[in-house]
DNA sequence: AAGTGGTCTAGACCACTGA
DNA sequence: CAGTGGTCTAGACCACTTG
């Protein structure tokens, strides 16, 4: 007769009484251990129904507090970020890369200062197009530091994209990622080969190793691109 | 002597075996109870770090085939999407609102496709804006699914915005949500008081409580918008 | 059929924090 | 200082998947 439960079914449980009004905004719910009695689990059961709760934005728990429900829950998504090859093999077509060009030099302030770079280091300057079936699909502009990727400087660029290269090479520990949409200018128009003007969706990332920056890249996507929640 | 071993402390031994070679991508891990056995805490625990792991998409696991280190990690982002209005007041600045039209009728087909309505079924449309200081700062366009929230159509959407009303009395059960730049048009470019021809960011978001859809929003942000990863 | 990850349980103790 | 969430442990059993 009784049905064992996972977490993920306790946790539906408690969602469904969020969403019908059984908790409402603002309240308090039971302690874990009741919920738990009711449910007819143990506590640790509950305990993980909640935490996914609590992550993804929907209640607050507190030690001695107890949990309530948010009065305005956050909206929190995930996105997967693949890999630009990886991402136009998948719509069928097939991908190419061109390297544009590869330069060791100072970069600008901005760039150091978002990299942690002494304002004196230098960096492998690296510019590239990924292809969709010979169309300019990704135009990036990446900064290197030679300080904790020291190889990179006799990687042949020109046969394996940077990115490739470091992802096969040297996983990161940490990142940072951020979104906005830029409009074409001359330069972009020309190499991707669009009017001037267009509006372009721009991915910027930073990646870290421990407390030491690997790479700053800025991927400029053609028009029409987007990015969705994973379903 | 023996050390108490949070599982996050596990799973950064594990990760710093990723990162210095000791697992290399490709290669199989010993077994969760070998590990537990190595660093001297119970199975589970390392069981919830690898588990950390792999949602970070850094390790595959398999039943019977173990755990092996993924060849192309994927990049998994968390964005935290705020409440507009929170979003101004975080700011520093002044949040205001202003409704703009609001009309039942029928959806176009795209939309109808998106929110699963059937063709023949009205839905309300509203278009606003959300404002910064009085300076124009994301413009709204939305449709709501009246058969989902009756109530809606009673609610006087020039004092509340739809965006808030709906977080405060219809929790979501899902969503989906994309980004994209859009170049702006003559319409976008009077209301947002910007030039035609600006990169705009667009957020499209889709809600739904169980199977059916709550609301349709595409929210255009002025030039110079940009959403980051959460530190 | 056997090996490995996935999850639950019961109990214990810790760590906050509000009264 | 007492109440509540946070986490660990040891053991058990389940579920998948490969050989």
């Amino acid at each position: 007769m009784k049905e064992r439960q996972s977490w993920r079914d306790v946790r539906d449980q408690i969602q469904a009484r969020l969403l019908n009004g059984t908790y409402a905004m603002g309240d308090r719910l039971p302690r874990d251990e009741d919920i738990a009695a009711e449910l007819g689990c143990a506590r640790s059961t509950v305990q993980r129904a909640m935490q996914d709760l609590a992550d993804a934005g929907r209640i607050d728990r507190r030690r001695k507090g107890g949990t309530q429900v948010k009065h305005s829950p956050v909206t929190r998504a995930t996105f997967d970020i693949p890999l630009i090859r990886a991402e136009v093999e998948a719509k069928g077509a097939r991908y190419a890369y061109r390297l544009l060009s590869r330069d060791l030099g100072l970069p600008p302030p901005t760039v150091a200062a978002s990299m942690e770079l002494p304002t004196t280091a230098q960096a492998l300057h690296v510019r590239a197009l990924h292809l969709a079936d010979t169309r300019p699909y990704v135009l990036e502009d990446r900064w290197i530091n030679p300080e904790t990727v020291p190889e990179i400087l006799s990687v042949d660029l020109a046969a394996i994209s940077a990115n490739e290269w470091l992802v096969r090479n040297r996983p990161y520990s940490r990142f940072d990622l951020a979104f906005c949409a830029l409009r074409a200018g001359p330069e972009e128009a020309d190499l991707l080969q669009i009017p001037v003007g267009e509006a372009l969706f721009v991915t910027d990332r930073t990646t870290w190793l421990g407390a030491a920056s690997i790479t700053l890249v800025r991927q400029i996507a053609v028009p029409g691109y987007r990015i969705a929640t994973r379903s």
